[in-house]
DNA sequence: CTCGCTGCAAAAAATTTGCACATTG
DNA sequence: CAATGTGCAAATTTTTTGCAGCGAG
């Protein structure tokens, strides 16, 4: 099963209705490679999507963990998914200086490095943010 | 010598004007514990400084290492500086989901996580944010 | 005295809110 | 048909830009 049926799935199981717009968001996002912002998928979609719509299915599909802000720019990824579960996973990504691209990725230190923090401090670390940058394989050739 | 002090000294350096804006602002961030944004720093100033004012300070501070940009809340904090140097040190932070205070804190392993990340991708890795989130001493005890 | 910096006005961009109507289940 | 969700209008908030005049060096 693709990533937007799942979407759909785990929206239908968590008591939301399949609706056109968010099917559309969903359908934006996956085939980008890069962020978008509200407006970027209002544009996309032809302006069909009234971007106020568009703010308030993202923040629908981000509350269910189907998307993740990137929180450097503000701007929407889609993000790994799975039927089985799709709660709280460590999302990390790189992304590239120069044309956007994104790719998530794994980052099995970082319970580690919140553990070593948490003993050197004198707070309850809950979470955390973590976003690379640099140059994508194409990118980096040029 | 105090964070305003040294502040104000590796902006002549840098060919800057020390000017009363710049001074304020330093002097509002150097006492805050918490993030702030341009119109609570021209709040604080009681609305002495304009807050396009604000805006261009900040700026020309972030340029110079002096503040750091908290980058899930767009907020300042000054940041760790000193005499010597304050060229691209690592800032991270940790902050308080209760209280908003911040903590600066130093982070030695992201270098080996960066490296982790380099081999296991096909990206070329320049740099990284990283923010931890959670309760300060004081908020952890309520 | 000169160049950089600030303040004011205004524009542009990003986000939120209220409400009537449409759509899903 | 009942509850959610959407679209439009409008308000609010955040950030940027232009330009005249001020002030640091």
């Amino acid at each position: 099963m693709n990533y937007i049926d799942i979407a759909l799935k785990i929206l239908k199981d968590n008591g939301y209705k399949q609706t056109k717009p968010r099917q559309k968001v969903l359908e934006i996002l996956d085939k980008s490679n890069e962020s978008l912002s509200a407006y970027e998928i209002s544009d996309k979609s032809g302006k069909k999507l009234d971007v106020v719509t568009v703010y308030r299915v993202l923040e629908t599909l981000e509350q269910n963990n189907l998307i993740h802000k990137v929180v450097s720019t503000g701007k929407y990824r889609k993000c790994y998914i799975s039927e089985k579960s799709n709660l709280n996973k460590c999302h990390h990504n790189i992304i590239c200086k120069n044309c956007g691209y994104i790719e998530e990725i794994n980052c099995e230190g970082m319970n580690i490095i919140e553990k070593v923090i948490s003993s050197n401090s004198s707070f309850k670390i809950e979470n955390h943010v973590l976003e690379f940058y640099g140059l994508c394989q194409n990118c980096k050739l040029d």
